[in-house]
DNA sequence: TCTCACACCTTTGAAGTGG
DNA sequence: CCACTTCAAAGGTGTGAGA
């Protein structure tokens, strides 16, 4: 293993744009590395760049004359488009303009009222309440990638102190981050848009050597977990796709090792079906245990009172949540959670909610047990939904993934890792919106210092409840590609060598990453997109995502605060940007020059930023050569396709060899 | 604060059964 | 052959003791 690159150590001559000809399709295709050169990689699996490099990255001048000139381009370009011709059938068809509805909002809302907690252990823990999404706006045809990454909401370190939760610190190191590809990606906007998209199967852990490819949070640390729409037909173009990104702050948790919050826990036993034995009307272990109290306190007393205490003291055993859900608003959040966002979804505890249920258990009754299935199974449209799009995709789904839990030893959902910190603002609540309150071209470019030229090839913005944030989150894939799972699960030790001679580790050195990475992980294996090989036998980490915010990055931590920013909203975490008129916008432009759209539906969150200057070369791209058009698809004109029959079969023998020899090494592994 | 074993529960698919 | 039922295994959940 070699010690952390030093910057003289960098392989390639990195691509910094800072004028406007260095935003041309042209200057960037030419003058960039199909894989991102100038990043390296460091012995951890993290990703380095030079210093002088890092620092021109967070000039805040070349920041501001690359907004500058950006923003004018792109007003330009808005000033261009209205004198263009009407839309042709040919390119309504391949536009999209997706928004999405996070689901069971109001349980998220619920949730957050108490500072949501969400249990992380050891061998991993699924999200609850599942994070689930309705997308529509996509184009039919196309097809896209929907990934979901949890990344720190902020900088602190929290504990539960008088029932509430208080900083207690700065923030620990932060773990690998890792992305969560929604197991049918790539499928088409059709597909999506009839389904609620749902990340049930996301799991968390705190296990740094997490190898199942979960998402590795800190326990008392709080987290923000973000929805990716990536237009692409492979997972091998995610890198060049463009990413939009939605937040959605009810979401945000708290994660923890055991429930600190009473009324959490009691939330997550009175939804979830998996915690039915804990719920106070079913015949679980609460119950018998509070039966048991009531049977002490019945030989314990000797005056007849404690007969009729009984019943009482056992609906008094409720907590507030079950009382406040008896009753008025939360009561009727409760039934409406299983009714609303959940995708026409009644869970059980609808069922249950909904009839007076006794004491005795439900569910010892074999008929009415198949009964209580049944009507589950007939009301819970997501399922059936899922299956009918599995169906679409050729039963995939079915047989290697998404909805079966026994399928994820076949193929579990794609994550990407990164050791890149990706906190959403390393600046913590009262200044969260400095985190975001970049221009989302400046943060593209100056605030990651690993976003350089790749950077570029995504265009992506965050919103956020219908406050569009612009790109933050969107540098994606990028990143994800260029990161390789550190916590040591390389068991090829090719971490912390430069990407050559990755290449060559990986003993495909003719062969793209990317095509390795797929090739590999459709056998089960996990290969970075270096060709680091994963121990992980399922998964696929493949491209990695830190996503990162660029919050993530030191200088987010500095707080810079651009000179244009406006508030929208008030104390808003997450705002959207806002470039003065002062770089050439007329003033009646509600527009800011990006594209972005405030937009005032909470569930409505996003609009491309396909017109920007920088994107829009860019876009250019990935639509035309790289991206799933239906067109394209049709015309088998994919960028993949470039690659040669001949060359697809003697790669495709290369990596049997290796994965011969990397299936061997795994058993080893697992035997040592 | 974390880990682990545990009981209780749901989910899933295979096997069995009957029309 | 199909639909339905039964069963067992796998997996998800919070709890509580102990570290």
């Amino acid at each position: 293993m070699r010690d952390p690159l030093v910057p003289g150590d960098m392989a390639f001559q990195p691509f910094l744009p800072n004028t406007a000809s260095d935003f041309t399709l042209d200057a960037m295709l030419a003058r960039q590395s199909p894989f991102f050169p100038a990043i390296a990689l460091t012995s951890h699996g993290s990703l380095h760049m030079p210093v002088a490099q890092r620092h021109r990255m967070l000039d805040p001048v070349n920041a501001e004359t690359i907004l500058r000139k950006a923003s004018l381009e792109q007003h330009n370009a808005t000033q261009s488009a209205k004198l263009s011709p009407p839309k042709t059938l040919e390119t309504e068809a391949t536009e999209d303009d997706p928004k999405v509805h996070l689901e069971a909002r109001h349980l998220w809302t619920q949730f957050h009222k108490f500072g949501t907690e969400m249990v992380i252990t050891k061998s991993g823990r699924r999200m609850f309440p599942p994070f689930k999404a309705r997308c529509t706006g996509l184009n039919q045809r196309a097809k896209y990638i929907l990934l979901v990454d949890i990344v720190a909401a902020d900088d602190f370190r929290y504990k539960f102190h008088n029932s509430r939760w208080m900083v207690s610190g700065k923030a620990d190191p932060e773990m690998p981050k890792r992305m969560y590809i929604h197991p049918d990606s790539p499928a088409s906007g059709e597909q999506w848009m009839s389904k609620v998209v749902n990340f049930h199967k996301l799991k968390l852990t705190n296990n740094i050597s997490d190898k199942h490819g979960f998402t590795i949070l800190n326990s008392m640390h709080k987290y923000q977990p973000r929805f990716h729409v990536v237009r692409a037909n492979d997972i091998l173009k995610l890198p060049y796709s463009t990413f939009r990104t939605y937040v959605f702050s009810e979401t945000e948790f708290i994660a923890v090792t055991a429930y600190q919050n009473d009324k959490i826990t009691q939330l997550k036993i009175d939804n979830n079906p998996f915690a039915k034995g804990f719920r106070d009307t079913g015949n679980g272990r609460r119950e018998k245990k509070k039966q048991l109290g009531i049977n002490i306190q019945k030989f314990s007393e000797t005056s007849g009172d404690s007969l009729d205490e009984a019943p009482l003291k056992s609906a008094g055993n409720a907590t507030s949540i079950e009382a406040c859900q008896s009753d008025n608003e939360s009561g009727q959040e409760s039934k409406h959670w299983n009714h609303v966002g959940q995708d026409l979804r009644k869970t059980t505890n609808t069922t249950e909610e909904l009839k007076p249920e006794p004491n005795v258990t439900t569910f010892h009754d074999k008929a009415d047990r198949a009964s209580t299935d049944s009507l589950r199974t007939e009301t819970d449209s997501e399922d059936p939904k899922e299956d009918h799009v599995n169906s679409i995709t050729g039963g995939m789904t079915r047989r290697f993934g998404a909805e079966d839990p026994r399928a994820t030893e076949h193929f579990q959902p794609l994550t990407v890792e990164t050791d890149q910190s990706a906190h959403i603002t390393g600046l913590g609540r009262s200044s969260f919106s400095h985190c975001y309150s970049y221009p989302p071209d400046w943060t593209r470019y100056i605030l990651n210092p690993l976003g350089v030229a790749h950077r570029l090839l995504h265009n992506a913005q965050v919103n956020m409840q219908g406050e569009t944030l612009s790109s933050v989150a969107a540098t994606a894939m990028g990143h994800m590609l260029m990161a390789v799972s550190s916590g040591g699960v390389c068991t090829m030790g090719t971490a912390g060598i430069p990407v050559s001679s990755v290449q060559r580790v990986s003993g495909t050195s003719g062969l793209p990453l990317n095509f390795q990475q797929h090739a590999m992980t459709s056998q089960g294996l996990t290969v970075s997109p270096f060709g680091a090989i994963f121990p992980y036998p399922y998964s696929h980490l493949a491209p990695t995502a830190a996503l990162s915010t660029t919050a993530s990055t030191p200088v987010h931590r500095r707080s810079v605060t651009p000179v244009h920013r406006r508030p929208v909203r008030p104390p808003t975490r997450f705002r959207p940007y806002f470039i003065s008129n002062s770089v050439g916008l007329p003033d009646n432009c509600s527009t800011p020059p990006t594209s972005i759209r405030l937009m005032t539906d909470r569930d409505l969150n996003c609009h491309t930023i396909a017109n920007s200057p920088i994107a829009a070369p860019l876009h250019c791209r990935p639509m035309s050569e790289v991206n799933s058009d239906s067109s394209l698809q049709s015309s088998g004109a994919s960028a993949a396709k470039r690659v040669s029959s001949k060359d697809c079969m003697d790669q495709l023998q290369c990596i049997q060899q290796l994965v011969s020899g990397i299936d061997s090494y795994q058993d080893r592994d697992s035997y040592s």
